[in-house]
RNA sequence: GGCCCUAUCGUCUAGUGGUCAGGACAGCGGGUUUUCAAUCCGUUAACCGGAGUUCGACUCUCCGUAGGGUCACCA
């Protein structure tokens, strides 16, 4: 299967129905690398049959979930393509085409029961614990189609289908797969089972991707595709990303969050493709990291995994870290400053904000963690003198006078350096000299606790440096 | 219940009959000019069970077990 015939077409077809998250992105994601891959195609196809369970604002954010992370469509809802528009509720005139065609050749009829009397059907079936099956409760004849009510799909042939899926290999399924199931739905709007498929065939697509959930229709749209006298695309089922705990299916239950919920929190978003390409994908090498371009390169379908990946939030914050170190340092604290409302900061503070980026830079994971850190007073002692318990100034085993007395050296020979040269080399090594002879800890620890009045904090000298000269004698 | 799918460290995975079963995240331990962070080094930890095939099975077959999917006028 290395030989791909004719022309790669991938779609990510997702229905507008609420907030994307991860897992619906990432089978985005793989059809877009696939496509990208083999200079092909990748189309964006809004499926918005479902009028009832239709969301305000969700195909927008479906975009912009996409357009972040760089994974451009070449059609979509707002580039048609030559077979019209991408959004599958401009094209009913299409599908009712498509459906005449089957009523034509007989395989399509209309559904002659309401639906308490379907309902009254599949029960009973329960009750004997047999499948519900509506074949069994085909009409002998078919009446004429009026469109008020259900049109469905009258299956050719009873078999046993079995066929080729790119990650899982030989797929088969039973009969009982196999029903009339419903094409055009009494208002109006076709059935995902019905459109997807005419989508399918008018777009040309070659590559479809999609979770395993699909794997037991499988049969009835490979009877569909018989019906139309079309040769089906490839198949590739994509496995389940489960939730961070527990076996079941990724969902907002388990925490799921919108994907622009990443974006607001700071992760890059080539970290974030790399992350997603490689749950359920890998390379097979022991690299890890990779850039948006090495991803497309090395994609492979082959190498999909056919078993559930739990989401690893941690690993995420990895992969974002070493992204973050790939890019310029000035963008990284471009980021990492946005999130400030520096209006509502004096000039001060921000002057000091800014002189501790390099330290925030180690400390964080994603852009927003300098922000969420500081919201939560982890730097207070940049913008106001901290209060102090003088039994933790004194460091281990030493006295509180002994103490005082090396705070005071230092503050002369901290004051013995010139405004200008106030550099965190130059704070260093005066205080270095000195600290050596009476004992390190003795002094480093009082003159970090002075200066943050808080047991963890960066190194003193870093925090002489950020209060500057003035403030950091004040506070000794 | 019918049909179908899956199964290697806690997590993501490498592995396609012969490996000390490798890597990464997390964990743990240590170094790195005081704390924290960062960083570096080291380390714990896995082939679901049982038969069979074979000189030899994580790898192949079968049977279990466990987990999952699906059986809509939802996608």
């Amino acid at each position: 299967m290395s030989e791909t015939p004719k022309k790669v077409v991938t779609r990510f077809a997702p229905s507008p129905t609420g907030l994307m998250h991860v897992g619906g992105l990432r089978t985005g994601l793989f059809a877009w690398l696939w496509a990208r891959k083999n200079n092909g195609t990748f189309i964006l196809r809004i499926e918005d049959t479902d009028k009832v369970r239709e969301m305000p604002g969700s195909k927008e954010q479906i975009m912009e979930s996409l357009s972040w992370l760089g994974l451009v469509w070449d059609f979509g809802p707002d580039k048609p393509g030559t077979w019209g528009s991408c959004i599958q509720s401009e094209r009913l005139d299409i599908y009712k085409k498509y459906a005449q065609k089957l009523i034509d050749k007989g395989l399509a009829y209309p559904d002659p029961y309401t639906e308490e009397q379907v309902e009254e059907f599949r029960k009973k079936a329960e009750e004997n614990k047999q499948p519900f099956l509506f074949r069994n409760h085909r009409p002998e004849t078919f009446e004429v189609w009026d469109g008020t009510k259900p049109l469905r799909f009258k299956v050719p042939e009873l078999k046993r289908y079995e066929w080729h899926d790119e990650v899982r290999g030989t797929l088969s399924a039973g009969m009982e797969a196999l029903d009339d199931f419903v094409l055009i739905k009494a208002d109006g709007f076709p059935t995902y089972n019905f459109c997807h498929i005419v989508d399918d065939i008018e777009m040309g697509v070659s590559h479809v991707m999609r979770g395993e959930e699909f794997i037991a229709s499988t049969p009835k749209f490979l009877s569909l595709y018989e019906a139309f006298e079309v040769t089906p695309p490839i198949f590739a089922t994509l496995p389940p990303i489960l939730g961070e705990s527990g076996t079941k299916k990724l969902s907002k239950r388990d925490g799921a969050k919108d994907v622009l919920e990443y974006k607001k929190e700071g992760y890059v978003p080539d970290a974030m493709v790399n992350f997603l390409a490689f749950i359920g994908w890998n390379p097979g090498g022991e690299k890890e990291v990779y850039s948006r371009q090495e991803l497309v390169e090395t994609f492979s379908l082959d190498r999909i995994q056919k078993s559930g990946a739990r989401f690893n939030p941690e690993k995420l914050d990895w992969v974002n870290k070493e992204h973050i170190k790939l890019l310029p340092l000035e963008e990284t604290y471009k980021q990492m400053l946005s999130y400030f409302e520096t209006e509502l900061l004096d000039q001060e503070t921000i002057h000091r904000l800014k002189k501790l980026l390099p330290v925030a830079y180690d400390r964080m994971n994603t852009y927003s963690d300098f922000y969420r850190d500081f919201k939560a007073g982890e730097y207070s002692y940049i913008i106001e003198k901290p209060s102090f318990d003088m039994k933790k100034i004194v460091w281990k085993q030493d006295t509180l006078e002994n103490t005082q007395k090396y705070l005071q050296e230092v503050k002369i020979i901290l004051s013995s350096i010139p405004e200008d040269l106030w550099e965190i080399e130059n704070i260093k090594h005066g205080v270095w000299e000195y600290a050596e002879k009476v004992g390190r800890g003795n002094v480093l620890w009082p003159l970090r606790y002075s200066l943050s009045g808080k047991e963890k904090s960066p190194d003193p000298f870093t925090l002489a440096f950020v209060l500057g000269k003035k403030e950091t004698l004040l506070r000794i």
